[in-house]
DNA sequence: CGTGCCTTTGAGAAATATCAAAGCCTGTGG
DNA sequence: CCACAGGCTTTGATATTTCTCAAAGGCACG
């Protein structure tokens, strides 16, 4: 896009601030908007019918999200939260279709977007139903460690603060289950955590655990 | 669209059968061209890493499949088995960008498929995650019986055959499982099956095992 | 400096897979 | 027309994984 039209594009945006654990749009709810995040990071989220709550996604800077309309959905298909303080920016969703003509990179982008999720998607799929709950947490230590992570020394932080209950809610176990394992990865040096905070020390022995 | 319209359309399409157990295209394949299914059931599938093969969806008829365009990819992310036999068109997917520019239901039709086959894996990862196996599969043969369902004296049919290894690659569990579980209901007059033929007899107390 | 999350760990229970074996349809080829 | 082979199904016994229940310790923030 040129200068000229991201300056158009700005201009019709809202930016704020949404504070960690803020609740950016409810699943179910009105599409009203659609959404950039600058910086930060967003957990997607929903909550069976028991009121279990399941982690889909986390979305790093940079993506759309809340992109109901791609979809022929009228209302947002789960909720989004911020994992932490983030710099959000927002159109009406009155604004989509004519981005989508305008800007020819836009439905590129979309589309893109839209079929990486899906394949995360079904890659979780696949996980859930072939593999044991020590392998699908390993497989999340690793992918967000990839996709979230900040280098330090001795290895990779995950950018976010993460509890073992979000943990388990990503993998469809238990905290106390997540909590054992990575109590016995601590000791053989794979991991290291401190409360909310966890570090990758070896990617390779993780990738051989998930298989 | 017009007549006119599908006259065109129809004219760059090519039909053919594709017996039972054929697949249409392979996961990771070029996807050389997109499809309708006009007539038949379409499997869709993935193996794992150790070979294990996972069931994602089932393709009624009158649906597009194979649309790796509308996912910004240029291979097809998981193969497609005729489950049945089937009546299927096809088109060069360099006709795709064609067909979304010239016809304004194509586009809006490709949006609400992803978005329904988006939703449903949302669904089954919400599943794999909080229920358990017996939920699982009341659930999974709930959704066959309605989608792919067909009217019989007492009950529903479900449109094509389906094996105990089938479900439990559409459950992630064990044919023992899923074949245990099948006698139980069978007992209690919920099902009913004869070998590869399922029938629903008693919808809403699958739905209590469902939750 | 106390209160509320977060984390750890043990013990026992429950769900489900695995191993094993046998019976049963169905279509094929003699 | 019958017998056979191969895939589908059933069922029991056992093993394993993972959850549930329970209790206690620890960290951080007000």
């Amino acid at each position: 896009m040129t200068t000229a039209q991201i300056k158009d594009v700005l201009a019709l945006a809202t930016a704020r601030l949404a504070p960690a654990g803020e609740y950016i749009f409810d699943e179910g709810a009105e599409a009203a908007s659609f959404h950039l995040l600058l910086d930060g990071h967003i957990q997607v989220e929903r909550l069976n019918a028991e009121g279990d709550r399941v982690i889909s996604l986390h979305i790093p800077p940079g993506q759309l999200f809340g992109i109901a309309k791609a979809l022929g959905r009228t209302t947002y298909p789960a909720s989004a939260v911020a994992a932490v303080d983030c710099v959000v920016l927002s159109w009406p969703m009155s604004q989509w279709s004519e981005f989508a003509d305008r800007y020819d990179g836009f439905a590129t982008e979309t589309y893109s977007v839209i079929g990486a999720r899906m394949a995360e998607m079904h890659n979780r799929i696949m996980e859930l139903a072939t593999q044991r709950v020590e392998q699908r947490i390993a497989c999340a230590l690793l992918r967000l460690s990839e996709k979230h992570g900040r280098q330090v020394e001795g290895g990779t932080e995950i950018a976010f603060p993460i509890t073992r209950k979000v943990l388990s809610e990503m993998t469809g176990s238990t905290l106390h289950t997540v909590s054992r394992l990575l109590s016995a990865w601590e000791r053989d040096e794979i991991v290291k955590s401190k409360r909310k905070h966890i570090f990758v020390l070896d990617p390779s022995r993780l990738e051989q655990l998930a298989q």
